[in-house]
DNA sequence: TCTGGGGTCCTAGGACCC
DNA sequence: TCTGGGGTCCTAGGACCC
């Protein structure tokens, strides 16, 4: 049985050249939220040295006479490209899970018959024809061995994207030529301590024994070691589910008052019911953190976490901002400049089979609560996201009108969203 | 002025109970 | 008074991933 690991292509920087052919072959950057820093880039940006997380402010100062052309992240419509790689990843392979926005994983249980390479090949190109998106994919007995083919295929034109490990011999020169710190599972503080002991590639790490891994590493690591060499041993239950639901961001300029930070937090705790409502499930616990500029070593830092329980799991908007608001109480101290906030939901669990705290529910209330939430989510999914949002969402700009939280964060150089807003479509004429 | 966001798992140590 | 060991639960911190 294989695995293959299907891996989008410069995610976010294919999904934009998708609208815009011109600018293939070009250096090309996409930003962080609030264009804070470069979180993805084209080969050739990555050619001209332009390192991932590099604050966007500096790019100009270092590249001065280069060409290269900038996006605020979208993700809107990177969510929408992705879904429709993902839906034919799902048509093609007897089983997958995606794995990250831009990777899933296939089981290729039941087609070891099959000439896979050429399978590979030709998803490839079902998934460059249908979409506009260009994917690698890695085959072979174990995920962490899939990974490394997977890279082979990203680098070496000669595998036409598709490379795969389906012998000892493959797999043995495979690692003899796989640097050690771009195993998947190896960070760069393990690469750091294997290569002080002189081991630079991952044939090197296979080489040792498994009692010498455990003890100098964890059970972890140790699994890492046990894929290497051939022995598939990550589960696949343990990608599937999501523990928690996570949304945050650093803000544009500090944050002092607590209404404008309570407004933050609303924002983030309706975008987390809406995320649990997405993947119809409900939450028992919801939690804040806050920080401050932990790159201003010259003012005074602070960064704290509170979570409560709900009487009730929930995944309606009122009750999960009500919460955050609560737990935003609890931490807020006055006289810190605030940088950064979010809401995470826990204790997830599906929709049905909720258990309902008696002394708090009331059904005729809880079903309102859920037809109202669900209108919601169909207006902000036709109209665009924020189309409606809670009083407590909103912001009062300087001249005193009302605006939502993406019109508050940066987003200088944003492409249009012509796959999922009506307004943004380019009619042809 | 500007320096991302969203996840998972393991481990060690402390609290507490018997 | 001193000294014990085992079990469980929780938390913080550290490591990893994209």
């Amino acid at each position: 049985m294989y695995y293959a690991i299907v891996d989008c292509d410069n995610c976010y920087v294919s999904c934009e050249r998708v609208f815009r052919p011109d600018l293939k072959d070009k250096p090309v950057v996409v930003l962080s939220n609030n264009d804070g820093c470069v979180v993805a880039r084209s080969n050739e940006a990555k050619k001209l040295g332009i390192k991932a997380g590099l604050p966007f402010y500096q790019l100009a100062g270092l590249f001065p006479d280069t060409k290269i052309a900038v996006f605020s992240s979208n993700y809107e419509l990177y969510g929408d490209i992705t879904g429709r790689v993902m839906a034919i990843i799902r048509d093609a392979a007897p089983e997958y899970f995606r794995y990250s926005i831009d990777e899933a994983f296939c089981v290729l249980d039941g087609m070891d018959h099959l000439d896979l390479k050429k399978w590979g090949e030709e998803l490839h190109k079902k998934i460059l024809k249908c979409t506009g998106m260009p994917v690698s994919i890695g085959i072979a007995r174990t995920k962490t061995l899939a990974k490394m083919a997977s890279h082979f295929a990203k680098h070496y034109p000669g595998y036409r994207h598709c490379c795969i490990i389906d012998s000892e011999d493959r797999r043995r020169k495979a690692l003899k030529l796989y640097p050690i710190e771009d195993v998947w599972g190896i960070g760069w503080r393990y690469a750091a301590r294997l290569s002080a002991k002189g081991d630079k590639t991952a044939s090197d790490f296979a080489a040792h024994t498994k009692e010498w891994v455990r003890a100098s590493f964890n059970i972890v690591a140790t699994r890492t070691w046990m894929e290497l060499n051939g022995e598939d041993c990550i589960p696949n239950e343990e990608m599937a589910k999501k523990k928690s639901i996570c949304t945050s961001r650093s803000f544009n300029g500090m944050v002092k008052d607590m209404e404008t930070l309570k407004t933050h937090v609303a924002n983030f705790a309706a975008r987390c019911s809406e995320k649990l409502r997405q993947q119809d499930s409900v939450a028992s616990v919801v939690g804040v953190f806050i920080d401050t500029n932990r790159f201003r070593e010259d003012l005074m830092q602070y960064s704290k976490f509170q979570d409560i329980r709900l009487l009730t799991p929930s995944n309606s908007t009122q009750s999960i901002v009500q919460a955050a608001s609560k737990c935003l109480e609890i931490i807020y101290k006055e006289d810190f400049q605030y940088k950064r906030a979010g809401v995470i939901v826990m204790g997830i669990s599906p929709t049905n089979g909720i258990q309902t705290d008696f002394a708090d529910y009331d059904a005729e209330r809880f079903e309102k609560i859920k037809r109202l939430d669900t209108i919601i989510d169909k207006i902000n999914k036709i109209d665009g996201t924020e189309t409606i949002v809670l009083g407590s969402q909103q912001y009062t700009a300087k001249d005193g009108k009302s605006i939502v939280f993406s019109d508050a964060i940066k987003h200088d150089f944003k492409s249009k969203n012509p796959t999922t807003r009506w307004s943004d479509i380019i009619v042809l004429k």
